[in-house]
DNA sequence: CCGAATGAAAA
DNA sequence: TTTTCATTCGG
């Protein structure tokens, strides 16, 4: 990202196309895509539409032939880089804790202490991460076929893929796939029904186009992946268990032709948002899809519409039918009432199609769809008391409408626009097309309800409509929509992101998290709380995913609408955005969104009722912009995935949550894990992202496990840069994060835990094992792990001193004079007390800082003495005032740790 | 672009 | 058995 700097050689490709290739690639493939995300958000725009045509085109030309061909020749692609293996997963996952611990070693040093880190972890831990590099090695093997591990010497590779990584990422080898071959990829036979779909529609479009592709992006995606997928997933739910990863990669495969497309729209963020919510859908299950993809189009049908409250009510209507049928409905009205109206709407909207039905609405839903805007337009501009939903829901007044008002133009321009997005809806939803029918007679209900608010709110555009110029309307209302669509992408793309925004995205977040079940509660509650259930939720998805409950309340109902569309966006984003930043901005947020898009309202209504009535026009925005929020977030995590790691407290958070998750599912099954995941993430967009999901879900030691000495400012450092939400936690509590983890680890493995490393940059596994030891059985343990890997490299590793770099910045070989010896002592003491590793977290903890409580603090310290501990301390302080540098923890730890460690072993 | 680590896979 | 290459980024 940051290194861009070098353009290689690759120049000959020149930096557009360069730029082309990496998008290229990060269709192709999704683990890469993150990277290319960093880059993308500013570039994607740029060539997007070339691009397109350009995929387009050689996908139609050689769709079949070519497929996995043409796509890696000629599509740049050049597949992705290998997969990584288990060792290079924990590097990526552990080098920024190392940097932290050790801002001065650079990277080889780094990688060095990876090395022993890993040679110390302990084997459960490891087996995480090569379970994962295999599962990962697999996804990435479905989704490229023929991938060829070793291109003999190709280093050609580059030349395909050259500019595009500022790195030298070398795409292993464009050419293999052409050599390869390929294998027919799967997802090529997949990715080109989809491809074809969005040729056709984006061509047609007009200005909206962008808005429209962007929702045949999303449709188109869905319906791949809900053909494909669902099958899948219904067949085998173990494909569905590794699922995640292969999905991904099949979805990658498939999106990458939607990403152009999507690409040219400057809607890039939604488009990705619409891949997201596909990519969750499959994850999720064919429910969960439908949701997604619906929400997605929902959304920006909603934004084309961009009418105000209307709109927004209906989208919200279709969005609670979709997600909960029509349950949430039944609970605020009369069941009775829905069943006839939904009769009728029923009829009425084949009627509707069977009248306009005619080419352009083929979908039932889009009849309705366009059905409900008219009538919504409908009693705005009557200013009829909606009160009466039957009138307006009779079939005739419906025709009448269409026949007789001019918002029959009107509606027709909605049609097109919404039009699009229904059908594709259709596509995806296919199998619950019946469902849908239904869906209007609930929709009809809450519209009604909403009228009645509409009403309220309407009455001003009202005077406007009242003359339902329709286009006159709706272009503004399209255009406002689009700006603000404009605006927040524009946002996204600097990085800037209003309070507004954030405020919204937040509640987005949290609700979506919960939505599954919490959904309008949720919402009210403190964001905190939120999270805190939306864990729980997540666990209870697990096992059932369907979102159940709605809130009663319209209003609560249209809040939470939002929430079904997106949360897909707001899970994916939202964990990884740190709670803190989000849940202030969020109140600012939706006040300031009233004020500029609702004014009367908010006069009118109530401060939140206003709000939510009002939501309308801001709403829509809000619904934009969280999407690119999620979007957003998801390009952050790629970016401080790759670039920083931890840096990003935000992540730490989401780490956590991810770790929890992880964790958990360690314990518990796999699947669970996944599930949780999944829908948690709901949104997590892209195969990157899921890869994301899973590396991050892999157990991060803590420094202080390996590294005692670190203790402290690992914590620290992690969030020294950001400071932001984890630092406060950690401030908070010394050991919370430590005291979450364990809350995880004592959840799914209370003994196992994440202790297993101990302190020991240097110490070999015995260690680990001691650690691991613990809980079960202290052996004895000093025996090595046998030499795995290269045993040669270990051997020279052995041989080799490791330069370690003292607090001061000096290098000196460590292994002679620090490493040498805080080896012998924890030997020593590991043999004499498996404990040890307890002791030196307890020092840290309670000795040195409070925070600094490890998750097996507790235990330990229950097992230590105070005394024990306040020995300890002393010890820790002697050496300390010693040394004295509270910086060089990083040299000192080490031989610090280590005597505080055997004191503790002592003193037990 | 090298390197430092490990591991998987190809040659 | 040896090479390649995956990640990371300072030098």
């Amino acid at each position: 990202m940051k290194g861009s700097n070098r353009n290689k050689d690759h120049s000959t490709e020149g930096e557009g196309e360069g730029k082309r290739p990496k998008r290229k690639c990060l269709q192709w493939h999704p683990l890469l895509a993150k990277k290319l995300l960093d880059f993308s958000e500013e570039e994607e725009e740029d060539e997007e539409e070339e691009d397109i045509d350009k995929v387009q085109l050689l996908e139609a030309d050689g769709l079949e032939q070519d497929v996995g061909e043409t796509e890696d020749d000629e599509s740049p692609e050049q597949r992705a880089r290998r997969p990584m293996n288990a060792f290079l997963l924990f590097c990526k996952r552990h080098r920024s804790l190392v940097r932290q611990e050790h801002p001065r070693l650079d990277n080889r040093g780094a990688t060095k202490i990876l090395a022993d880190w890993w040679a110390v972890l302990d084997p459960k831990e490891k087996q995480k991460y090569t379970d994962m590099a295999k599962e990962y090695k697999d996804a990435f093997m479905k989704a490229n076929p023929g991938y060829r591990w070793c291109p003999t010497t190709n280093k050609p590779v580059k030349s395909p893929t050259p500019t595009v990584n500022p790195r030298k990422k070398l795409w292993a080898f464009p050419s293999d796939s052409s050599r390869e071959l390929p294998t027919p990829k799967k997802a090529k036979t997949e990715e080109v029904p989809q491809l074809n779909f969005g040729m056709a529609d984006p061509t047609q479009m007009g200005g909206l186009s962008m808005l429209l592709l962007a929702g045949e992006h999303a449709l188109g995606t869905p319906e791949a992946s809900s053909g494909t997928c669902r099958p899948d997933i219904s067949e085998s739910p173990e494909l569905r268990q590794k699922s995640p990863l292969f999905q991904f990669a099949e979805i990658s495969s498939r999106t990458s032709h939607p990403d152009a497309p999507s690409k040219q729209c400057q809607a890039s963020a939604l488009f990705q948002f619409a891949e997201i919510s596909s990519s969750t859908s499959q994850l999720g299950g064919t429910e969960p899809v439908k949701r997604c993809g619906n929400s997605a189009l929902f959304q920006l049908a909603e934004m084309c519409l961009a009418s105000e409250g209307v709109k927004m009510e209906d989208t919200k209507l279709i969005k609670s039918k979709e997600s909960d049928g029509g349950r949430i409905e039944e609970m605020e009205k009369g069941k009775e009432e829905r069943d006839i109206k939904v009769e009728k709407t029923t009829e009425t909207s084949f009627q509707k199609e069977a009248e306009f039905g005619k080419s352009a609405k083929g979908n039932m839903r889009e009849s309705k769809d366009l059905r409900d805007i008219e009538q919504l337009q409908m009693d705005n501009v009557m200013a009829i008391k909606v009160e009466d939903p039957k009138e307006i829901r009779k079939e005739p007044e419906d025709d009448q409408k269409y026949s007789h008002f001019p918002d029959f133009s009107y509606s027709a321009s909605s049609k097109i626009i919404i039009s699009g997005v229904p059908s594709r809806k259709d596509h995806m939803c296919h199998p619950h097309g019946i469902m849908i029918i239904e869906d209007p007679t609930t929709l009809n209900k809450p519209e009604k309800i909403k009228k009645k608010k509409k009403k309220n709110k309407l009455d001003r555009h009202g005077n406007d409509k009242s003359t339902p110029k329709k286009t006159c309307k709706k272009r503004q209302s399209s255009e406002s929509d689009i700006e603000s669509v404009m605006y927040t992408i524009e946002a996204v793309a600097k990085g800037d992101w209003g309070v507004d925004k954030l405020g919204e995205t937040p509640r987005k977040k949290v609700r979506p998290s919960s939505s599954g079940k919490g959904g309008i509660l949720d919402a009210k509650p403190p964001k905190k709380k939120v999270k805190s259930k939306e864990k729980k939720v997540s666990k209870e998805k697990c096992s059932d995913i369907t979102k159940e409950s709605r809130p009663p309340d319209f209003l609560s109902i249209s809040a939470s609408k939002s929430v079904p569309g997106e949360v897909p966006e707001g899970i994916k984003a939202e964990p990884l955005t740190p709670t803190e930043d989000a849940l202030p901005p969020s109140l600012p947020g939706q006040a300031k969104p009233e004020d500029s898009d609702c004014h009367r309202k908010t006069e009118t209504c109530g401060s939140r009722k206003s709000e939510r009535s009002c939501k309308g026009a801001l709403y829509k925005t809000l619904v934009s912009e969280g999407m690119l929020t999620s979007l957003r977030a998801n390009v952050d995590r790629g970016k401080r995935s790759s670039g920083k790691g931890n840096s990003s407290d935000h992540e730490g958070c989401w780490s956590e949550e991810s770790w929890t998750f992880n964790q958990s599912g360690t314990s518990g099954s796999k699947k669970c894990k996944k599930k949780l995941r999944e829908d948690s993430f709901l949104g997590s967009a892209k195969l990157d992202e899921e890869f994301e999901k899973k590396f991050n879900s892999l157990p991060q030691y803590s420094p202080i496990t390996f590294d005692r000495k670190c203790v402290s400012t690992p914590r620290k450092k992690k969030k020294t840069g950001n400071m932001s939400s984890e630092s406060t936690k950690t401030s908070k509590g010394s050991g919370d994060k430590w005291s979450h983890k364990q809350f995880f680890l004592d959840a799914i493995h209370p003994t196992e835990a994440i202790f297993s490393e101990d302190k020991s940059t240097t110490e070999p596994a015995y260690k680990v094992k001691n650690a691991l030891s613990i809980p079960n059985t202290p052996e004895p343990t000093t025996m090595q792990e046998p030499l795995v890997g290269s045993q040669k490299r270990k051997a020279r590793k052995t041989k080799i001193t490791h330069l370690v770099r003292t607090a001061d910045g000096r290098v000196s070989p460590a292994g002679g004079t620090l490493d040498d010896k805080p080896k012998e002592q924890l030997q020593r003491s590991l043999p004499k007390v498996p404990e040890t590793y307890c002791g030196d977290n307890c020092s840290h903890s309670t000795v040195e800082e409070p925070r600094s409580s490890t998750p097996e603090m507790p235990a330990v310290s229950a097992f230590f003495s105070l005394a024990a501990l306040a020995e300890v301390a002393a010890m820790e302080n002697v050496h300390r005032g010693q040394r004295s540098t509270p910086l060089t923890h990083d040299g000192q730890p080490k031989e610090m740790p280590q005597a505080p460690v055997l004191i503790s072993c002592a003193d037990q």
